[in-house]
DNA sequence: CAGTATCCGAGAGGATACTG
DNA sequence: CAGTATCCTCTCGGATACTG
């Protein structure tokens, strides 16, 4: 896994864990998340990630199979299917579910938790998809303007 | 790259943009952005990267300068922000506002769409922080079912 | 089918120095 | 203050091969 050197380890809980009495720069935000250390960090890198968000919205549609969700989420590779979904497990947001048959088959399904989060990147997604061509104007009128 | 064949070039816009009437292969999906290619992939990780987000949060407050963002989203490097920030500009997330004076003054704002956007951010990260407690208990259960 | 193990290149991203 | 430019490291992530 991991090999390397001993590189810090990330496992200082904020206001949503225990918390450290010394770390007080949290204080006054809205959000624990902006505050590095914290550890909604990474399991908000889960979901949004490169392929967290894209996994989380394959799965909407119900209980899916390893492959078909690789054939779903167009572009992602074995290795990192297999990630997304073990982060997004050890998370709570995904179950895994295994029969044991020839061949074997198993089934990855949102929790209720990975069900309403899910709910949230697809509101999310649909503003995006609606205002894509809004998005695409500005690009071009930035590049334009960064052309000259 | 890519399964053997010719993956190329990631400006191929989908149904959200001009759309080549040849990519047929989105037809039934929910989302476009399931399939790769799609010009709304890329806008979408630039929200959901690893510093996008943050951000993002951090400008919901109202105006603000580089150096005041920096300090608020903790962790973050000058080049991470500034790229973050040219990002989200060009996509027309947020406004860059230069007030010519000495020293100079730069600011920084959500625009219409970029506050939308942030919205739906900042309900997620909201369900997500009221969740930490069921995470951290699943990430535990996960680890020692692991160890076993 | 459903993965894990390994290798390796590309690029994300941090530290530092410099500019306007 | 508000950045850009450079260097360099470490991780991400794809391809390939192998296992149950």
């Amino acid at each position: 896994m991991s090999t390397g050197s001993a590189r810090t380890p990330q496992t200082a809980p904020c206001a949503s864990g225990v918390g450290s009495p010394d770390e007080a720069a949290v204080d006054q935000l809205t959000f624990d998340v902006l505050a590095s250390r914290c550890s909604s960090r990474p399991v908000l890198e889960h979901i949004t990630g490169r392929w967290g968000t894209l996994v989380l919205i394959a799965l909407h549609e119900g209980p899916t199979r390893f492959n078909e969700l690789r054939r779903r989420v167009d572009g992602v590779s074995e290795k990192m299917l297999a990630q997304s979904l073990h982060a997004l497990e050890r998370d709570g947001f995904v179950e895994r579910t295994v029969h044991s048959t020839i061949p074997p088959r198993v089934e990855y399904e949102l929790t209720p938790l990975g069900r309403r989060t899910t709910d949230k990147l697809h509101e999310l997604v649909n503003l995006l998809e609606d205002a894509m061509p809004q998005v695409l104007a500005s690009q071009t009128a930035y590049d334009e303007d960064a052309a000259a």
